[in-house]
DNA sequence: GCGTACATAACAAACGTTAGGTACGTACTA
DNA sequence: TAGTACGTACCTAACGTTTGTTATGTACGC
């Protein structure tokens, strides 16, 4: 006996209501009221889509990172140093949805720290970062525009370079422009080459 | 007409009950009840040392900053990429000081991000630390052990870097032990030696 | 008639802030 | 030297809001 309306498709909406509170205010600011007043609606719709408070954190995380893998741009026909270098400029705040997403992101870490569960969750993701990220160190090795040694080393640092300049950007968009951003990263690969290798 | 209470030492009292409910709850758990309990006192003795909860708050991110330059080593004798090392170093979670103010510092950044006042501090603060690290890298640069290029741009790519593995290392501790965190700085300052240069 | 989809509304708890009250040391006056 | 006025240091208690959660009610398609 199902009803009229699309479950699934109602719960997007409420999800979409949810990012645009985090977007705008925060993990600080995001309340049940706020979100339905996002929807023009109330808290008893909130509630009948997602039993907790907790329960539409976890679910904004998810969709956080769901939205950055959407920001990474298909790489076929795309190798070695210059796809991992598309895979980490994804990341970059070098839009509004790329500003957006960081923005979402950073603010949940005050969340993330002071649940256990959150806190999990964060650090499962992170790793799953990594992990998508590691071929493409891999390759970019066996090809000689990265240095040898623990592609796990690299990928840690790679990930570290990349969100350190996320949260320098989110406070001062001026002294890190989109260009100056890019460039950082251009720059930095360009570092690590192996000694002796050349463009 | 002095009390005989010492107000500056009791404000300070105060500051370090703030700070021990920042490190254990994060942002998201400093209420004015919480540091008055951690004091065992009551909410009426911290209002009276502090007219408001943004003015806990900015004193306590002002004291986060002392307490990680307290951590930075002299570096009296020390000079050019040694020092920088160490200057960067002091910053990671490297010992329970640490982690705790960069616990203190990240979970800052929910509320910094969304107070505008807090915002523009904190952008002070991240520009501040860069121009400590600023000479340190034009000396290494000036002796041959950090690439040419704008300082300000390998100081921004340092800071990253940093505050990068900071993140991950509170996420993930055990895999980010103490010893592969100093490892990791240690392999990325001698990654970005110029090439043809030697130790 | 029954279950889904909401709105309405109330709940207790926790929040920042404020006001009033008490205790006590210092400073001034007689 | 005694007495009084005063400011500081807090506690107690309440204020009005806002929070997450929950119970109840209503409309409506199957």
């Amino acid at each position: 006996m199902p009803a009229k309306t699309d479950h699934e498709a109602r719960r997007r909406d409420v999800s979409a209501a949810v990012w645009r509170v985090l977007a705008a205010a925060g993990f600080g600011g995001l309340t049940l009221r706020a979100v339905a007043a996002e929807m023009g609606a109330t808290t008893g719709l909130v509630t009948h889509y997602f039993p907790s408070k907790k329960a539409l954190i976890v679910h904004a995380l998810e969709l956080a990172e769901s939205h950055t893998r959407e920001l990474v741009p298909a790489t076929d026909g795309v190798h070695g140093l210059e796809a991992l270098r598309q895979a980490l400029a994804a990341v970059l705040p070098l839009s509004p949805e790329g500003t957006e997403i960081n923005r979402v992101w950073v603010s949940s870490w005050d969340a993330a720290l002071a649940d256990p569960e959150l806190h999990a969750l964060e650090k499962a993701r992170y790793k799953r970062w990594r992990s998508r990220l590691h071929p493409l160190v891999v390759e970019a090795q066996t090809d000689g525009s990265l240095p040898p040694g623990d592609p796990a080393d690299l990928v840690a640092g790679l990930a570290a370079f990349t969100h350190g300049l996320v949260v320098q950007a989110l406070f001062d968009p001026r002294a890190f422009s989109h260009k100056r951003l890019a460039a950082l990263l251009d720059t930095h690969l360009d570092a690590l080459r192996p000694t002796g290798s050349v463009q």
